[in-house]
DNA sequence: CCTTGACTCTCCAGTTACTGGAGGGTGTAT
DNA sequence: ATACACCCTCCAGTAACTGGAGAGTCAAGG
């Protein structure tokens, strides 16, 4: 019969940690000495104490070590979890390179630029959304503007006319080609029209990063995205989009605000 | 002016969580309406934000994000923060790597016994110990015994002798060449004598594993250690010990635990 | 104008696997 | 007798949320 300390030491465990396992019912002393209430173990006792630091080991959480010092276990119940675990490990042995790899990228980032990066790029996933769309293919740079407001126009004046409901921001989807797709995302789906389609954009992993200000500096906003994509070990898998968080053409153009997003995926 | 649920939309973060980053003020609502306590955010919030979950994705903590969000940080420091960070993944990965070749080992273990191994492993940090000590060369396997009991008889007259404290069970110490060396520990040093040597033996990394009964089922044990030891990816890096840590020379050899230990390292 | 349903608020509890400390009892050696 | 090591229980704290209860707010439809 050892104390709590002498066991302590023999199997190399914290004797907070020991009570802690009594207290859980994951190991419980051999038994407790009525009068002091001191804990008692017995060498008896180190093969599950032994078979339970080995399964900790493997990063078993302490539930399922329990679930597997059953003695009425069998081989297949057991390979099953071990198998189950082993999946998981490799899922977070991935998870961590890749987060290497974020790393070794921000940090070759600021060894070129000796600051934090001007555009924060972040993976997030975008539901899919109804939207009314009109589009048209863009012929030079300098048209974009004149287009793209009629095109929001039509499609605003169509969503009126059939009493639709909109749902957010406008966005653009930049197709092959210079081919702007204009959209309104709208609540309830509505009637097309000749130049106007109603549809669902899909939901999809996006690379999304925010430009404050005018157009003109969309330039140097695609270039970073593109950048990091390709730093970070994605591929872009369609169109690009364009959200119009903030937008108004009577307002100054330093106060825009506009998401772009690139649809990605993992190469 | 956006209502936390179309901030939590358009960023892709839980309202919980937003509510949660306001509450420990690292990610605090651009302001709160005072009839309603509603919080209300702003497209300027976005670039902290973006910049905030980029950061996270690293690995980072909430509170080493806290730090590296202040302005007047240095690209230095910036650089200080994301190596450390490094170094802290390639050890997590590393980590997860051995935690992965053990469960592989247990796999295949399980796989040619179909059932849990008879002996568990473990590694653990021994401490350093003072022992008074004796060695001999064992000639063959059959005077072990008497040449021990002769060795630990002789010890522990010498410890008496010289009114010195046992400090715990009795341990052998296997030399190359078959030569065992029996100690006892104990407390404080004492005087050596003509055949007992009075030393610290080291401390290191052992890899464990406890064999309850006779002697007899020793061979079975050590092949289970070594490879235990084969198996997880460590090499053997000095002479093993043998604690017995339930032992009497009366008794039945079936109640007899003892502790078999490698000191290992890392391949 | 009222109701409905979506949205928001605060506060509390729970998660994992411990760790640290306060306050108090026990056992042994000098 | 006293010092010291050891043991006990109970409580709080960790990191980063998540879930739920109970109550207030807002906008649209009837």
């Amino acid at each position: 019969m050892l104390k709590i300390g002498e066991f302590s030491r023999l199997v190399g465990v914290p004797v907070k940690t020991l009570r802690y396992y009594d207290e859980i019912g994951l190991f419980k002393s051999d038994h407790i000495d009525e009068q002091t209430g001191y804990r008692f173990y017995s060498f008896e006792q180190l093969p599950r104490l032994n078979r339970l630091l080995a399964l900790k080991d493997l990063g078993m959480s302490l539930n399922q070590i329990d679930q597997m010092l059953k003695e009425d276990l069998s081989a297949d119940q057991l390979r099953g979890m071990l198998l189950l675990k082993q999946v998981e490990l490799e899922d977070m042995a991935r998870d961590i390179r890749e987060r290497i790899d974020r790393v070794d990228a921000r940090l070759s980032l600021i060894e070129t630029e000796d600051k934090m990066p001007d555009y924060e790029v972040v993976i997030k996933t975008v539901d899919p959304v109804l939207v009314a769309s009109s589009q048209e293919a863009i012929p030079d740079y300098e048209t974009i503007g004149p287009v793209m407001g009629r095109l929001y126009n039509g499609i605003a004046a169509h969503i009126v006319k059939h009493k639709g409901q909109f749902a957010g921001p406008g966005m653009t989807v930049w197709h092959e080609n210079l081919k702007a797709e204009a959209t309104l995302p709208i609540k309830k789906t509505i009637p097309e029209g000749d130049d106007v389609k109603v549809h669902e954009l899909p939901g999809d992993q996006m690379a999304c990063l925010v430009h404050h200000g005018g157009f003109e500096g969309f330039p140097r906003a695609y270039q970073a995205g593109v950048q990091w994509i390709e730093a970070n070990g994605y591929e872009i898998t369609g169109p690009n989009r364009e959200v119009y968080l903030q937008f108004d053409p009577e307002g100054d153009s330093k106060d825009y605000v506009t998401e772009i997003q690139f649809p990605v995926a993992k190469v």
